[in-house]
DNA sequence: AGCACGCCGACT
DNA sequence: GTCGGCGTGCTC
């Protein structure tokens, strides 16, 4: 695009200008005046350093480049080129920009949760002692004793010095001092993304031919420890290396061997520049040292599967897999993952998070080595720029990440896998884009001419639609790999044992017995209840009193453990009254159960197993997850109790027995999408149990309902029955697939203008889409979090009769006139598009 | 998003 | 009278 200004020489003085992606929540570009030796370097893609604002730096990326000055403003300069080659490819920008415009966001938005922070350059101020100041009479004490601290430091940040010299108002002295020409402030930019230098040695360049090679041999005769040196390091490096060109080098290490001795030989012979020592960028995933190519053995029902998907991708894009879990999926990913690789494109392998910390990615590993990149957000973010660079260096052909991996600079993608398709995480909630990942991998792989596999033992009622309607080819696979068999499912009618008293606290006597029996049998069990902490709430007997939160319109969680109450929305703890904070009375309960609870009971119940609980309170620092796993993986821990983090992709083979709490709560979700989810999540903890051949599993359900129509789906394995049922529901109330929503939150501190806006844009909203179209002004489940009064309004649109991008526009202009209107004064407006 | 500018309450 | 609270508006 560029070239075809370069008729404009500099000699014709022509200014060139960009227009750049700031990584700012503002709906537009930004146009600034490029230096004029810079001109012949900038690439679309590329990033720069721009001035923004009185005095903040930004990274920015080119997105486009022109010769038009802007009419109504001087444009500021580029301050600084840092990417020769471009870092974002222009399938990523217009990835961007189809994310902004699907998703109602600012492609500013999208570019700052697409790129790793290590990619985007942060300005702090920093204040330093002004050398030249010689007004000490002017200062206050206080002044002075800050300036003292800069002097002993060559530059502080505020932040810094706030901590250094514990004063509240940093700022202001600041700027008093600044007045006062006592101190200088100025912004310090540095790029975050460090490498990983390491030292290495190499034969001097003096050294360059074998005839010279010989004579240095020669000449050592007299030295023998020198000597025996230079016999090591040939016995490393060849001596067809040519040394003045040796990239690779060798470690110090290997030529310290065990003696102490040869460490100084070593520093006498650089010394003599028989070696020299140079530096190389180290990868941080360092050389795994596995030789990929491990042989995979496929059943023919697996090999059967792989036909049909490759055949169906002759003339489908987007392919669903529907394999039963243990039905051996990820051998069919991997050969098709070499079929790609093989073809020489890329390939992307999506997984939900709490998937891609376990077993999954050293199985593929060992079968992929070095080439296969990793992209996780618990790794650092240094890891994730050298993922992503990889990727443009050609390393890394394939990678396994998280949703966020779908915005890596691929250029050349010929397959993508989403795993477990129906996992909820694939949508980003908090910061906008509110994107689904497999949603925008279609897309991706659209551009780039790649096909897309989604798989899943439990398909999303939107894929499997597509399915049937033959958008989507589709692969399915009801027969688990080797000889194990599904694990028998059986209801326990809990409402019965309680009418019994056969109940122990939250166990029913037939889980009891199940448990019981699995620990004599050495064989362990998997518990899950869907809910963290002890209780969800406390309650006082004598008046009713409950603990909430005082910040957000829920309950406060009693967790034992940490022996507080705990508010699972905005964070808030207090500590756990001893009496009713209300009347006084000492009768306060607990109310309900979570995984806290099932743990402790548990242990009472079965003082000898080893027990173990795996949910987000257990698992918040960075290996806690593996390390549970891994116990339990061992055989350390005979039961773990959990919450849905224990219902994806775990494989133990051990695990013969899984119970399920409470089934009826997640059944009885106010919400479209309950059954599935309920189904969904059921199945996919059944799942972990019974994966071996000699032996069935078994699952215990807990309801107080079993006649329930889905909960007979679950027993029968009907996936396809719910899959009717449900879409049949959706048509009929013209739910997704059969609609589009997208869903407005309106947020304010004050209830009543929180509703006034809402009011007023759901009536200007149906006022042109009609009132069919506007569902709302409604209070959500949870009316107000971190004080402020929520309301949702949804807006249905029919799939294929409306002008979509028309639509939104709309939409648009409608949330700009509540957001200028001065009688609402501070709404702010969340926007969802496809919420789940 | 940040950050500066600007207009009203509790303090030297 | 000032400091500083945060509501409003702008950033090439």
């Amino acid at each position: 695009m560029f070239d075809s200004l370069f008729p404009y020489t500099a000699a014709e003085e022509v200014t060139f200008f960009v227009d750049l992606i700031l990584p700012i929540p503002v709906p537009k570009l930004f146009t600034y005046r490029v230096p004029r030796d810079m001109a012949g370097l900038l690439k679309i893609g590329a990033r720069v350093i721009v001035p923004f604002g009185k005095s903040r730096v930004m990274t920015a990326i080119v997105a486009r480049m022109h010769n038009h000055p802007p009419a109504k403003y001087q444009a500021r300069y580029v301050l600084e080129l840092l990417d020769e080659y471009p870092l974002v490819t222009s399938y990523q920008l217009e990835l961007f920009n189809w994310m902004a415009e699907y998703y109602m966001c600012c492609v500013g938005e999208v570019m700052n949760v697409a790129l790793p922070s290590g990619l985007k350059i942060t300005s702090q101020s920093k204040v330093q002692y002004n050398p030249d100041f010689d007004y000490p009479e002017l200062l206050t004490k206080e002044e002075w004793d800050l300036l003292k601290e800069l002097q002993k430091h060559p530059a502080l940040s505020y932040e810094e010095l706030g901590r250094l010299v514990g004063e509240v108002h940093v700022p202001a002295m600041i700027k008093s001092l600044v007045g006062k020409r006592a101190v200088i402030v100025f912004e310090e930019v540095r790029e975050k993304y460090v490498p990983k230098m390491v030292r290495k040695i190499r034969l001097h360049a003096n050294y360059e031919n074998r005839e010279q090679l010989l004579m240095l041999i020669n000449r050592l005769e007299k030295l023998p420890k020198q000597q025996e040196v230079v016999m090591r390091y040939l016995r490393y490096v060849p001596v067809q290396i040519n040394p003045a060109t040796n990239q690779k080098g060798l470690d110090k290490t290997v030529l310290n061997q065990d003696d102490e001795l040869s460490q100084s030989s070593l520093q006498t012979l650089i010394k003599n520049e028989v070696f020299e020592t140079f530096e190389v960028i180290q990868p941080r995933f360092s050389d795994t040292g596995i030789t990929p190519q491990v042989e995979i053995r496929l059943t023919d029902a697996q090999q059967g599967a792989i036909n049909k998907v490759t055949t169906l991708f002759q003339e489908r894009d987007v392919v669903l897999f529907h394999g039963i879990t243990g039905s051996g999926k990820t051998e069919i990913y991997i050969r098709l993952i070499q079929q790609a690789l093989e073809g020489g494109s890329q390939v992307l392998y999506l997984l939900p998070e709490i998937a891609l910390t376990t077993q999954i990615v050293v199985r593929l590993q060992k079968v992929f080595g070095d080439k296969m990149g990793i992209y996780h957000s618990k790794f650092s973010d240094n890891e994730r720029v050298e993922v992503w660079k990889g990727i443009i260096s050609g390393q890394y052909q394939f990678v396994i990440g998280v949703r966020s991996a779908v915005f890596l600079p691929f250029d050349n993608l010929g397959l993508i896998i989403v795993d477990e398709e129906h996992e909820t995480s694939y949508k980003q909630h908090d910061p906008a884009p509110r994107y689904h990942a497999r949603d925008v991998a279609i897309m991706l792989a659209h551009w780039q001419k790649a096909k897309v596999l989604l798989g899943s033992a439990t398909p999303s009622v939107e894929s499997y639609y597509h399915a049937q309607q033959k958008r989507y080819g589709l692969v399915e696979l009801f027969q688990r790999y080797g000889q194990a068999t599904l694990p028998n499912i059986r209801l326990v009618n809990v409402r019965q044992e309680r009418k019994q008293k056969t109940m122990k606290n939250e166990f029913s006597s037939a889980l009891l017995q199940e448990l019981e029996m699995n620990l004599d049998r050495k064989e362990q069990s998997i518990l899950f209840q869907n809910r963290r902490g002890y209780s969800p709430y406390l309650q006082c007997e004598d008046c009713d009193w409950t603990s909430e939160c005082p910040n957000c319109a829920v309950s406060l969680t009693y967790h034992m453990r940490a022996a507080e109450l705990r508010c699972h929305y905005c964070g808030h703890k207090e500590e756990v009254p001893r009496l009713c904070p209300v009347c006084g009375s000492t009768k306060v309960k607990t109310v309900g159960f979570g995984t806290e609870k099932i743990e402790d009971q548990l242990q009472i119940l079965f003082p000898q197993a080893r027990i173990q609980r795996m949910d987000l309170d257990t698992t918040r620092t960075k290996n806690a997850y593996q390390q549970i796993i891994k116990e339990f993986e061992e055989g350390q821990v005979d039961i773990l109790v959990g919450t849905q983090m224990i219902t994806k992709g775990l494989d133990f083979d051990n695990v013969s027995l899984v119970g399920i709490f409470d089934a009826d709560r997640l059944i009885h979700y106010p919400e479209f999408r309950a059954t599935e989810r309920a189904f969904q999540m059921i199945t996919q903890v059944s799942g972990r149990a019974g994966r071996r051949a000699d032996r069935q599993g078994k699952v215990l359900i807990q309801t107080s309902n079993p006649e329930q129509a889905i909960l007979q789906k679950v027993l029968e394995n009907d996936y396809f029955g719910l899959y009717q049922e449900e879409v049949t529901e959706r048509q009929n109330f013209n739910y997704p697939p059969f609609s589009r929503i997208i869903k407005l939150t309106i947020r304010h501190q004050e209830q009543v203008i929180s509703r006034q806006a809402a009011n007023k844009l759901a009536a200007d909203l149906a006022e042109k889409l009609g009132s069919n179209r506007v569902l709302g002004p409604e209070e959500p489940l949870v009316e107000r979090i971190r004080n402020q009064f929520l309301y949702d309004i949804l807006i249905k649109l029919e799939r294929d009769k409306i002008n979509i991008k028309a639509v939104k526009a709309f939409i648009q202009e409608c949330i700009t006139t509540i957001l200028t209107d001065k009688g609402l004064r501070a709404v702010s407006v969340v926007i969802d598009v496809d919420p789940l």
